[in-house]
DNA sequence: CGTGTCACG
DNA sequence: ACGTACGTGACACGT
């Protein structure tokens, strides 16, 4: 259509239609319909389509195969479906998760998952002071953030404010840049950086660390997590600017999220053991990064509720960071939520 | 089979 | 000057 003078390109010097790009169009009233329509292809092909095609007519279910050591931080993966990715975002999407029911009337699904996992293990892995407090209090981890670095009362705090300070604290696990945030939050990077310097001079403990955990990656080649994990950076010396960053920032990632990873995987072993020993019909059928899905009978609930919210709960019980389980139930996995 | 896109944590 | 926030899998499409 001529829109742009200089369209953006791809690596390979196509043009770029993705979601990002053609919002910058979104005057011309193609973009909206061609997202919508996109939007509704992905769900009917990848998800209204396929999964009842993979129904099993042994049993009438669907089943994933969870894959161990595809993931290079420890997480697992599923395929054949992927069961980790079923939408829920968008409210066509829900609407794919609320197909998602109990074997039998006798039973809900359960679903618990841990709060902040991430954030609270990098907390306890680097012993920031200041963040092992926000934890310690309770408070909104986010908010308490973004009145720190905002410099402003906790009440007086604004939505655009805990947004930004949310971006910066995935950021952080992310192994953060200054170019990386600035794009995620449409502004520059100078305020990136002066953001991420107001985030380090709050928690120092955590700016340490992240050095800390590229300085052993540069030292041993590889960097562990909390149930000593490895994972290997051949890169991290490399002479090109580009890929040297990628592998510092998988150096401070990895060791968060394979710590998570080590941890669902223990309580998952523990859930297991107990069900096992008392006899517990209820079946654990999913895992999904943060969360563990169940197949609850009805008359089981109270007693698996604190065995699931106390094994993942305390699946590593060295830890100073208080760890949070949230869990609910319903008639499908979206009313689980 | 590679690329681009988009679904999830 | 370049090129970047971490980890995955599935689908459509072109070669």
């Amino acid at each position: 259509m001529k829109i742009s003078d200089k369209p953006k390109k791809t690596k390979t010097g196509q043009y770029s239609t993705n979601e990002e790009t053609l919002l910058k169009y979104s005057e011309h009233e193609i973009v909206g319909k061609i997202l919508e329509f996109r939007q509704i292809m992905k769900l009917k092909s990848t998800y209204v389509d396929a999964l009842p095609e993979l129904i099993n007519p042994r049993d009438n279910r669907i089943h994933t195969t969870y894959m161990q050591a595809v993931a290079s931080t420890g997480r697992l993966s599923s395929q054949n479906p992927n069961l980790q990715n079923i939408p829920i975002r968008t409210e066509r999407g829900r609407a794919v998760r609320k197909a998602f029911i109990p074997s039998s009337d006798s039973r809900v699904i359960l679903a618990a998952d841990y709060s902040q996992i991430e954030l609270r293990l990098m907390a306890e892995m680097s012993q920031d002071p200041a963040m092992l407090e926000a934890f310690e209090s309770g408070e909104d981890i986010h908010s308490a953030t973004a009145a720190k670095v905002f410099d402003v009362d906790p009440s007086e705090v604004t939505r655009n404010m805990r947004d930004k300070a949310k971006m910066v604290n995935f950021g952080i696990i992310y192994g953060i840049s200054a170019f990386g945030l600035g794009q995620r939050l449409g502004i520059s990077r100078t305020e990136a950086s002066e953001l991420i310097e107001n985030y380090f001079k709050l928690y120092p403990g955590v700016k340490a660390y992240m050095d800390g955990s590229i300085e052993l990656a540069r030292k041993n080649g590889y960097v562990e997590t909390l149930l000593k994990r490895r994972r290997y950076l051949s890169d991290i010396n490399s002479r090109n600017a580009t890929v040297r960053g990628f592998a510092e920032r998988n150096a401070i990632n990895a060791p968060i999220q394979g710590s998570a990873a080590d941890m669902i995987k223990v309580a998952m072993i523990k859930v297991d053991a107990i069900f096992r020993k008392e006899g517990i019909k209820s079946d654990m059928i999913l895992q999904v990064h943060d969360e563990l899905v169940f197949d609850a009978e009805k008359s089981e609930l109270e007693i698996i509720r604190p065995i699931i919210e106390r094994e993942m709960r305390e699946a590593m019980p060295e830890l100073k960071v208080p760890i949070k389980v949230d869990m609910d139930t319903g008639a499908n996995w979206l009313e689980a939520h």
